[in-house]
DNA sequence: ATTAGCTTTTTTTTT
DNA sequence: AAAAGCTAAT
């Protein structure tokens, strides 16, 4: 048959899209297509016979995951609906509820969203009696995050004497224990975070062998977008699914990894090529996105990181204007340069407002912005932030429905036993929390069987509680999840209190509760919807994020203000990058190490990278931080743009003046030591003939030489998770740490 | 048990 | 600047 999309991709992608069977990488630039060659390469093998039931595509955002379903759609039919399509943790949570049983979970277990884990994490320390001051439900959380997200178990934990020696230098030496009894409790509840739908998928499949089976047999072909972004628990997991077919196909792009933090590897590109050495590997090089001048702007900023592969991405569009660099003297001023520059691009080019984006690296930075386009009439949307989800009445609702589906829900029961109040208060739940501690029932119990250790007034109070949560529970077995929620709202006594508060937050609570009333209509009335139960829809607001969430309703023609990090994979006519300033971007805690400092910058080229003709870069000298007027200096990045594409306009807007003192206060911080400094050691260049030596038998003490680094001496090795870190002191740059499947050394 | 008023902390980014 | 946590008074 004629293949007649072909002719709307170049060869890399058309070649792409037409290797469908075995392993496969595709290294994708910025605005490659990559969207497109992954939308083809599906309805290729739809074409081809394949049944879309046996068709994984793993994506980042639900948003991506929509969006591609509906362009295949477009090209082969309504058959795309039936294709295995989302996020990793959607998709898995999917699974893990069909074989909850499996793992000891029930069948409708609750997933903790981050302040649910905090929040626990915080009582905890408190029950333990730790240092709140030490023990941050953050920096814990955190702690335990990266632990699974490498898949070290509760046991592992405690038993690893390196994990147990850095949590002691750190003076934390009860991370173990807290983890210990944060997975409990969790089990307890019937709960998981974010990261055991990974852990657990995990689980599943090493301590269930025919279950893994069955997935591998639905699974015949495997697809993963952003693989740059997965970590190790989600690499494992593909690696499992695609062990029998092999037919695994990764998509993604090295300088445009961003979720570190998060525990994305990017050994996982490595580890790929050693899984599969049968590998297929395309290059999609050529940008249609951007201007000439913005895609070599963006690879001179990208030119200085030096962990990255090899690429070469250009432009064939028109050449564009050159980028734009706007000083202000203050938070506020950015606002009102930004928003004027809007104004006056639209009204001049006839643009609507949708064409613009301002991106920024902290939520807390859209404040500024907000209030000056606001004073120009301009309409504007904000992704992300403060979601709806996370509104205290939202999650007070939401408490009840999770209740009213997982009894043992620990977080959602303490939420709202005394919310609206029921005169049950802290001594009072103290007490059944050390009973359910005592005799190891879950919380719900205790509650439930309230009137056997407590006085008869309080305990018939706990007990009707929980009658009052039985009853939802019936309601619920044979009622649309609307229904139950409607009659949840009134009996629970939340509406009337929400509508006894006739401030304007009492009066925008209240709007909050109709527009979830509304919401849960809208998904019982979807024709499309099979499953109508309330499980079912928790089970899909728990990971829906609020960048999903806006996209669906369009409210018109307005600019759009989001995170750097949400911005990724879209693209607009018009970018502004506001608040390039030292400190926060790159963000003060990303500064102190060469890797979170490359992270940092490719943040910033995947920022530049969003826009298709124009681009704007903006700093003020201060803002406000905290409450307080701090002062601030330009960003290392804005001298790392090649400045023949750059056009730094000099005076701010109306009303900035130039200070007099502003060209002596530009050469001071030209003065200061260049931004930037490369470690590589000056007086030291690799011979010619340099060969890397096998390093798999190296030792401390031994003397190796790094075509970079130049001579140094081993310190130490350290081996997690299969992978070897070895320290290395050299002679002309200090201190090293180096993976030793990535660094190039030669044993002398 | 509840609440008003005070103090402390928080800002990285997100599924 | 705002939210969350804490103390003291009711």
């Amino acid at each position: 048959m004629a293949l007649d999309y072909l002719k709307l991709l170049n060869a890399s992608q058309a070649a792409a899209v037409m290797q469908t069977e075995g392993p496969c990488m595709i290294i994708a630039g910025a605005g490659s297509g990559k969207t497109r060659v992954l939308t083809y390469r599906i309805a290729h093998l739809l074409e081809q016979g394949v049944d879309p039931f046996n068709i994984l595509a793993l994506t980042f955002t639900n948003k991506a995951a929509k969006e591609m379903r509906a362009r295949i759609e477009k090209v082969v039919g309504p058959e795309a609906k039936n294709l295995w399509m989302g996020t990793f943790h959607s998709i898995f949570a999917r699974i893990l509820r069909s074989e909850a049983d499996k793992i000891g979970f029930p069948r409708h277990f609750t997933i903790y969203d981050t302040q649910d884990s905090k929040t626990l994490i915080t009582q905890i320390v408190k029950e333990m009696d730790l240092d709140d001051k030490l023990y941050k439900p953050s920096m814990v959380l955190g702690r335990i995050s990266a632990a699974k997200n490498k898949l070290i178990s509760v046991q592992q934990y405690v038993n690893d004497p390196v994990i147990r020696q850095d949590d002691e230098a750190a003076l934390r030496p009860k991370i173990g224990a807290i983890y210990q009894q944060y997975a409990a409790r969790c089990f307890k509840a019937g709960a998981m975070d974010f990261d055991d739908l990974l852990f657990n998928t995990n689980v599943l499949f090493k301590d269930h062998v025919d279950v893994l089976n069955k997935y591998q047999n639905i699974f015949k072909f495997v697809m993963v977008d952003e693989y740059q972004d997965t970590n190790y628990s989600q690499y494992l997991i593909t690696r499992k699914l695609a062990a029998k077919e092999r037919n695994i196909c990764v998509v993604g792009d090295d300088a445009q990894s961003i979720y570190a933090f998060r525990g994305a590897d990017i050994t996982n590109i490595l580890n790929f090529e050693k899984d599969y050495p049968e590998l297929q590997v395309f290059k999609l090089e050529q940008n249609y996105r951007s201007t000439k001048n913005i895609v070599r702007a963006a690879n001179s900023v990208i030119k200085n990181n030096k962990a990255q592969l090899r690429k070469d991405v250009f432009s064939d569009n028109e050449e564009g204007p050159l980028i734009e660099v706007l000083k202000a003297a203050s938070d506020n001023e950015e606002g009102k340069l930004v928003a004027n520059s809007i104004y006056e691009d639209k009204m001049n080019l006839h643009l609507s407002y949708n064409d613009f984006a301002i991106l920024y690296r902290t939520n807390a930075q859209s404040r500024a912005m907000e209030e000056a386009l606001r004073k120009l009439n301009i309409k504007y949307k904000i992704i992300g932030g403060l979601s709806f989800y996370q509104r205290k009445e939202i999650k007070d609702m939401v408490a009840y429905l999770r209740l009213t589906v997982n009894h043992n829900d620990e977080q959602a029961l303490r939420r709202i036993i005394n919310y609206p109040k029921r005169g049950i208060g802290d001594t009072t739940i103290s007490k059944l929390i050390t009973t359910g501690e005592e005799t190891n029932h879950s919380l719900w119990e205790v509650v439930s069987n309230a009137n056997t250790f407590l006085h008869a007034r309080i305990g018939n109070a706990v007990e009707g509680f929980a009658d009052q949560i039985k009853s939802y529970a019936v309601l619920a077995a044979k009622e649309d999840a609307f229904e139950t929620a409607k009659f949840i709202a009134k009996n629970s006594g939340m509406i009337e209190d929400l509508y006894a508060d006739k401030s304007i937050e009492g009066l925008s609570r209240y709007e909050n509760i109709q527009e979830l009333l509304n919401g849960i209509k809208e998904y019982v009335d979807d024709p499309e919807r099979e499953d109508k139960s309330l499980a079912s829809f928790l089970q899909d607001i728990a990971l829906v994020t609020d960048t999903d969430l806006k996209d669906a309703k369009d409210d018109g023609d307005s600019v759009t203000l989001m995170t750097i990090h949400s911005a990724k994979g879209l693209e607009f006519r018009h970018v502004y990058i506001v608040g390039l300033e030292e400190n926060l971007f790159p963000s003060q805690m990303m500064i102190t190490s060469r890797a979170d400092l490359e992270e940092e910058r490719r943040l910033f080229y995947v920022a530049i990278t969003r826009a298709e003709k124009k681009l704007v870069l903006t700093y003020a000298t201060s803002r406000y931080q905290w409450g307080n007027l701090r002062s601030c200096e330009k960003s290392r990045f804005l001298d790392e743009i090649d400045p023949q594409y750059v056009d730094f306009k000099f005076s701010a807007g109306p009303g900035s003046g130039e200070s007099p003192f502003g060209h002596v206060l530009e050469r001071r911080s030209n003065l200061l030591p260049t931004p930037a400094r490369k470690t590589v050691a000056k007086g030291y260049s690799p011979p010619a003939d340099f060969q890397p030596s096998d390093t798999s038998n190296l030792a401390a003490g031994q003397r190796v030489e790094h075509p970079k680094f130049g001579f140094g001496t081993v310190t130490k090795l350290e081996t997690q998770q299969g992978s070897t870190k070895a320290i290395i002191q050299f002679e002309e740059v200090g201190e090293k740490t180096l993976l030793l499947s990535f660094a190039k050394l030669r044993v002398l």
